[in-house]
DNA sequence: ATAATACACGAACATGCGTTCCATGTCAAG
DNA sequence: CTTGACATGGAACGCATGTTCGTGTATTAT
């Protein structure tokens, strides 16, 4: 009679650690074993390796034991384990494997106006159909961006002009999960729910209230006081106007 | 503001160095010193160092200096240099992977300022060895578009907010061969000599002059007299605005 | 000729980082 | 209760790896 082996092992500390490594990747190195402890709640460098031992035999993962932070995920398992990890770091394992794609497909999540919140994807979003999407070359965003946390907006109405933005531009943003993710100097949507009103501007946390300062300098901020209600929607990261012939 | 580097500066060694750690990114991680001083047939780990920090200040490459192993090249830059590689050494590179038809790589032809007019590419530019691009999914421009008849500007000062255009935008335009090319309606690049004065403005003919309108629909149109000079640099396809964070 | 640079080497040094060994705790089988 | 397979920590050890420094050699400007 043996143990219990709690069916075939990959307990909560395995994917822990797979799901880290996955994560890690976007860094361009794999990290250190002290680093994974740090990470996962384990004190003990002989801890971590005994682990990383176990993920090895069972083909999880490859080591080089000759050299410093010479682990690396085996991107064929990883799908094996996907549905027990978080969705993002499903996409940034999925990512990580079609490393070579120059090419990043942005769901379009709906449409902003200036008169209702704008969409948002849930976090939580499974499967983006790609029915709608943009599609932006990789070299345009910043380096280490990740692509799950991007989403794409179609500007509807020319309500948005003070942020330079205008019927049928495509803003990418970035998808944040409180108001605290924002830091002064971004460029941020906003939902103003007392006001009924959705605007794009840079945003200021400042003593007492927000200051929201549209991007065409030659126009003035607005003040939001801080008792007022604020949700900021995303950051955005790029506008894209196609800019085709209009009949005037 | 993104200069560019002029291609000299980059010797053998440092293309050696940059061709091995895009080479040995197959590997899951990145060389240590002194596996790229013995690939490249440098005996000495200081001289490594001594390149990969130039490599750094010029941009190629990222370091982590606090840890072992923590360089990783910059894929923007990486294609800059592809050309000087070998083709296998091109792939692994650029990560051309992927480079099917779906990605243009727009030449970056100068800065479009106000106050002197728009630079074009010379028409019969055969190899684009440009150090400077800009990356476009196909998918973005209408069908059909011929992708040597494109060029990219970046946008200096903020004189052409009337066309939602600012500092730092950039403009992707299809050169014209005469003004005649310029339909009523299209958004184009226009120099008017006598003023010393380039701006974008939707283009109509009217009947004893040009009016030229801007984007911004608050904004009233410009008239140019049929017999003022009036030269039409290109046609404006689509404008990209990178947002990031501004102090102010 | 002298001085200033840019390149190049190799050795010494300080850390980074994986490995190993020992002690402890847990739990189920005998 | 004892035993033994696991699981966990902690600390010491030692190779791996980046950094610094002294020195040497061309090349070019003064």
């Amino acid at each position: 009679m043996m143990m219990v082996r709690k069916s075939k092992g990959l307990s909560d500390r395995h994917i822990k650690i797979l799901n880290f490594l996955g994560e890690h990747q976007d860094k361009g190195y794999p990290p250190s074993i002290r680093e994974i402890g740090e990470e996962t709640g384990i004190s003990s460098t002989s801890v971590v390796n005994y682990y990383l031992e176990q993920l090895e035999k069972w083909g999880y993962i490859e080591r080089d034991r000759r050299i410093s932070r010479g682990v690396r995920v085996v991107p064929e398992r990883m799908d094996e384990v996907a549905h027990r990890l978080g969705n993002a770091a499903r996409a940034s394992v999925a990512q990580a494997v079609s490393m070579a794609a120059d090419l990043l497909k942005i769901p379009l999540a709906g449409r902003i106006v200036a008169s209702a919140p704008a969409p948002v994807p849930a976090s939580d979003f499974g499967y983006y159909d790609q029915e709608a999407s943009v599609e932006i070359a990789r070299s345009l965003l910043p380096a280490r961006t990740k692509m799950d946390e991007l989403f794409a907006l179609e500007v509807q109405g020319d309500s948005m002009i003070d942020a330079m933005v205008n019927d049928g531009d495509i803003v990418i943003m970035r998808r944040v999960e409180s108001n605290a993710e924002a830091k002064n100097g971004e460029m941020v949507a906003v939902w103003l729910p007392e006001r009924d009103e959705t605007t794009l501007k840079y945003f200021y946390k400042e003593t007492n209230r927000y200051r929201l300062q549209p991007a065409n300098p030659t126009m003035g901020p607005i003040y939001v006081d801080k008792r007022e209600k604020l949700e900021i929607r995303g950051k955005v990261v790029m506008v894209i106007r196609k800019v085709a012939a209009t009949a005037m």
